[in-house]
DNA sequence: TCGTCATATGAATGATTGTTCATATGTTCA
DNA sequence: TGAACATATGAACAATCATTCATATGACGA
């Protein structure tokens, strides 16, 4: 390839693509749904809304896992919290993480 | 809560979420998403096929960063490679990225 | 065949992050 | 008010992973 041909295809791709932080923050909301107690979290409360020893006991782990992961999809507004008693129930918040679970299983399931 | 309907409840949701395997599956392939390289990449090459060195460029990262993050890539099916000469063609393989990466747009832009 | 260019790969390092234990906060009921 | 329960949080540890440097592989032209 020339040179300079190079050089234009860089400047005219680089021109058209979205801003640098806005892919940064693309990648940090993707990191959410990278790991695995997160996604079966998210996948349980696709059903109803849950108490945090529910979710743990449906996960298999521990209390304080669930809740330092409620904490982060909290923190990306995927989940809301509701306090009733001694309990807080979790569901999830955004439309999108249906679609988005739905894209990745047609991927995988390929 | 009493704790026979917590029992019932845990016992309902675990039968009808995806098997764990499926699920760790999905959390693997959205891994591949949470990296702001890896996503300038595959942004790069919604537009053309491109050389590594062209994507090293635009990315302004050095070019066996490049490599490696493509190598995911391919071992994911997100990519894929066409020798020509000297030179290796990277392209999208996968339809669903684009509309991945539109969900996730429409959630970080609200 | 030798030198040069493009790409791929291995090892090492630094940083990030998920999990756990221990404990703090908050809520209810006696 | 104090005990018991549910949840949240902080610190520490282990593991994962992105990046870089150095180098190997592969391809072309002289």
């Amino acid at each position: 390839m020339a040179h300079e041909e190079h050089k234009e295809i860089v400047k005219e791709i680089k021109e058209n693509m979205p801003g640098a932080d806005t892919l940064f923050d693309l990648a940090d909301f993707f990191k959410i749904f990278g790991d695995s107690t997160r996604i079966r979290i998210m996948c349980a409360l696709f059903e109803r809304e849950l108490s945090v020893c529910c979710i743990a006991d449906i996960v298999g782990m521990e209390q304080s896992t669930v809740s330092h992961q409620l904490r982060v999809l909290r923190q990306s507004n995927l989940v809301k919290v509701r306090r009733d008693g001694k309990q807080s129930y979790y569901s999830l918040e955004d439309d999108h993480i249906r679609k988005i679970f739905e894209m990745g299983l047609e991927h995988i399931l390929e």
